[in-house]
RNA sequence: GGCCCCGUCGUCUAGCCAGGUCUAGGACACGGCCCUUUCAAGGCCGCGACACGGGUUCAAAUCCCGUCGGGGUCACCA
């Protein structure tokens, strides 16, 4: 083909497509004051199908329902969002073309949607007293029907209307639901979900005060911010046929819905909610993650409520020093996967490989191992550089490093941090090893490990004292050549390793596991060093005295 | 109860649409052994699933029917 197309036509060629693969999708949290781990994989599936076609992700926020404090809960919300990188082009903050993005001031929409439903005949006022719909609706269940309202006291002229009117009533206005024929939802997930007008209620769009209920504001707000693709918890699908009947009654093109399955429960099928916190606690693993995060929060004076402080609330993640790409790789692999084997994605391999096409049809359970086995990996990864600005927060929030650190912090700490290797799974996870930091006449020993290596064999005191001589006199106070002064004092005792080393170590550190031996005397320093074996050595000889 | 969705190792999953290469693969967890100054880590090995029953077919995890089980939803919540 040859010649080129006029350049008019070409652009309007351009701007049908560009507008045609535009991806908008939403994610819509309501400002309860924190993200949940289900909540949050929903939102990142949005994410990453936007970013993945060139669109736009959208935070809308639903505040139709809450009360006054919604200012410090939607921050938190937004903190959670930043920090585990999922930006936003429009909302809250950043605003953008189709403002406003919270739902309490799109109520003129609201209300003209309810209008012009009202107008399509596709929606009524219906001026029953609630006692009256209920009383119909308990009367069905007692003989066993289904239920439709009668809708006897519905208005179908302005007759009807000042005639109910003048009882005293008022009216909400209710869907007209048709008493034959379908409406289908073309799931991207699912597929094609069928279901019978004749089975759905006349749902209440709208209250008696005109302020209008979730399913008309969703679906007109979907609308009016131009979302092409709804995705979204699973439990929405059976409000679907009620959204697509209202889209239809308003005359909306339907955006494209994709309902993913919910996050469970550990090892359940249930949907995991942060109401049974209790149960949960109940798993093992889950119990264990929730205590190792206690611990860290306790030990940096964190003020936790369980409300918010535990393993299903994004938050508790980042206060105990997960790393956010952890976080969002293992909830990526909840409820998707590429293939039979890969498991680890940086966010550029997410985007390139994700597809609704491969999201799961069944629920996943929330597995806390699983996730910190991720974390571990990521950590892992990570330059000593950077995990010593990772752990150095916690430190200073226990009051064992000034804020802003000493100059010779930085090379102790990643001493420490290299000697650590990977026990440090979290950031919170150097709390664990703060002997080095504290008081050589501070220390506190474990008992049962400073009975077993010191008091109890009759060699230790003798022993520890020869080698402490030796190690009195030692310049080189590097690791290598402690471990080589230690062998040589073996030699000359004729004595196994078993037979110092504990000693030493519950003496040095007062614990009975720890680091490498020669790496933790290292970073200790000679003065401390032998201070401590000093001080436990006059401890051990009083409780052997008496 | 009506409607709708779902059902592969304890958990996350691959395989299912286009039946054979599946005595069902990987990961996490778990168990054992090795390494080792302790704890981690690492190495090796192991345990472990197609919900059930019919059918179609030379052949079924895969297609069809039924049963059972789990879940969601039926609000003047979102």
């Amino acid at each position: 083909m040859s010649g080129g197309m006029h350049s008019a036509t070409k652009s309007r060629v351009f701007s049908f497509l560009a507008l045609s693969l535009m991806v908008r999708t939403r994610f819509a949290p309501s400002p309860t004051g924190y993200l949940h781990i289900g909540g949050v994989r929903t939102a990142l599936f949005n994410w990453l199908f936007a970013r993945k076609h060139g669109g736009q992700f959208v935070l809308r926020i639903d505040d139709t329902d809450v009360g006054r404090e919604v200012a410090p809960a939607l921050e938190a919300i937004l903190h959670g969002f930043r920090w585990l990188g999922l930006d936003w082009d429009e909302g809250p903050e950043v605003n953008g073309p189709f403002e406003p993005y919270y739902q309490s001031q799109r109520s003129e929409s609201h209300k003209q949607a309810v209008q012009q439903l009202l107008a399509a005949g596709a929606a009524y006022k219906d001026y029953s007293k609630p006692e009256e719909y209920q009383a119909e609706r308990t009367a069905a269940e007692q003989e066993k029907r289904n239920f439709r309202y009668s809708r006897t006291w519905a208005a179908w002229t302005n007759e009807d209307e000042a005639r109910f009117e003048s009882e005293g009533r008022t009216a909400v206005v209710r869907l007209k639901m048709p008493e034959e024929g379908q409406i289908i939802v073309d799931d991207l997930i699912r597929g094609r979900v069928e279901f019978n007008c004749a089975t759905e209620q006349d749902s209440v769009v709208a209250r008696a005060d005109g302020s209008v209920l979730y399913n008309l504001a969703s679906i007109v707000d979907d609308h009016g911010m131009q979302i092409t693709h709804v995705i979204r918890s699973e439990e929405h699908l059976s409000n679907t046929p009620r959204q697509i009947f209202i889209a239809q009654g308003l005359g909306y093109e339907l955006p494209k819905f994709a309902h993913v399955p919910y996050v469970a429960e550990p090892s359940s099928r249930n949907k995991l909610s942060k109401r049974k916190l209790d149960k949960y606690l109940k798993n093992k693993e889950f119990a264990k993650l929730n205590d190792l995060g206690q611990a860290i929060a306790q030990q940096i004076s964190l003020a936790t409520s369980a409300e918010t402080f535990n393993p299903v609330i994004v938050d508790f993640y980042e206060q105990v020093g997960f790393l956010a790409d952890a976080l969002v790789n293992y909830l990526l692999l909840l409820g998707w996967s590429l293939d039979d084997h890969t498991e680890d994605f940086s966010r550029q391999q997410m985007l390139e490989s994700f597809s609704l096409e491969r999201v799961n049809k069944a629920p996943a359970s929330f597995d806390p191992a699983k996730l910190v086995s991720f974390q571990d990996r990521y950590m892992q990864k990570l330059p000593v550089k950077q995990k010593v600005a990772l752990v150095l927060p916690y430190l200073q929030q226990a009051e064992l490093v000034s804020s802003p650190p000493p100059c010779e912090t930085s090379d102790k700490l990643k001493a420490i941090v290299e000697a650590a290797g990977e026990r440090i799974k979290i950031a919170g996870d150097i709390l664990d090893y703060t002997d080095f930091y504290t008081a050589d006449d501070k220390l506190s020993y474990d008992e049962k490990a400073f009975a077993k290596r010191l008091t109890k064999p009759d060699d230790a005191v003798p022993l520890l004292t020869k080698f402490r001589s030796i190690l009195a006199n030692t310049l080189d106070w590097s690791a290598a050549n402690l471990e080589q002064t230690l062998k040589d004092f073996m030699e000359a005792e004729g004595i196994g390793f078993g037979q110092i080393i504990h000693a030493l170590r519950v003496a040095t550190t007062g614990k009975a596991v720890g680091f490498g031996m020669f790496e933790t005397l290292e970073i200790l320093g000679k003065e401390s060093t032998l201070a401590r074996i000093d001080r436990a050595l006059s401890l051990a000889t009083s409780s052997i005295a008496s």
